[in-house]
DNA sequence: AGAAATGGTATCATTTTAATCCTATTAATT
DNA sequence: AATTAATAGGATTAAAATGATACCATTTCT
């Protein structure tokens, strides 16, 4: 249904919150912590973190007292990047990840190879709108959108219900 | 996992194939025929078709000899108006779609609705680009894409994959 | 009348997802 | 040294979504 995963949801929230914090005092923040800050469920946070240190995002601190930090610059980091270190590869159908896979039909078009790249196009287009929005962003915002430095309006006739 | 229904696909391909038929004879193209050309489940086609035919993108003639004419423009339909006319709503967190609905977390990040309409705009984005891409453009590409008209490379730092 | 279609909906098996749990390891505190 | 609090990595389980099919009614051509 072309939906994030929770787990890939919890990651952002969790993240946000990583970032918020180290502008703070540099004590680690805990799995523990950050379920309870957000009244998250306690494993999802903890799976979420452990998927985001795997993917050295964050920076983890073991033992008593430890926790995580965030381990790279806000600015830096794209949705593309979040989504994929949760969810693997970006793939809106099963040949855009796995070029052996062509059950999805899109791929099978025309023996010419017609639609088939034309799916990876789409793809593509969708993974390139997401590494366009950093974790910076996400945090910042408020009232209007920058993306890419570019201030964007978004397309009324398309959202009807966006009022940013 | 941020991926397309099965169903989805099957809409889109049978969407390219009426485009393609409605270049020939007049007779409308069943269900069978398509399943049948394709390699597709039969019943599959038949959903598909159903919906397309309740969003207004196909005509139906009942009865024997009936079938499926396209009933729009290629160039009118958006990719944005096939999912959404077979997956609902699009949604990337369960937000979006229902205000309602604010089980995602990234919907509480804040009070002040900080992520919450953050998310909304990743969404409409995400939506933006898909309704940039029309059906039309879907049958028509071979080597080069072009998007609202706009001849596109794509972005290589991203994809790595795509040769386009 | 019979055959060949669409239209709508219901059903079912399978897969995926969300959530939890268990065990091992690490490190601070007492 | 023992205890406690944390990460790390899997394994497991219950619920939800998906993919596929089937059924029945209606329509229309032959």
């Amino acid at each position: 249904m072309l939906r994030l995963n929770r787990l890939t949801d919890y990651a952002i929230v969790t993240l946000v919150r990583l970032v918020e914090h180290s502008a703070g005092p540099d004590a680690p923040l805990s799995a523990r912590q950050i379920a309870e800050m957000e009244n998250l469920p306690e494993p999802m946070v903890k799976n979420a973190l452990k998927a985001l240190h795997r993917a050295q995002f964050v920076a983890s601190v073991r033992g008593a007292r430890g926790g995580y930090r965030l381990a790279e610059d806000p600015k830096q980091i794209t949705l593309t990047q979040i989504i994929e270190a949760i969810e693997g590869p970006m793939a809106i159908t099963p040949c855009c990840d796995d070029s052996e896979d062509d059950s999805c039909m899109a791929c099978r078009l025309a023996p010419g190879d017609r639609a088939g790249p034309s799916i990876q196009f789409v793809n593509d287009r969708v993974r390139s709108v997401l590494n366009d929005i950093s974790l910076h962003q996400m945090v910042e915002s408020t009232g209007s959108h920058q993306v890419a430095g570019v201030e964007l309006t978004v397309d009324s006739q398309l959202s009807g219900k966006a009022s940013l």
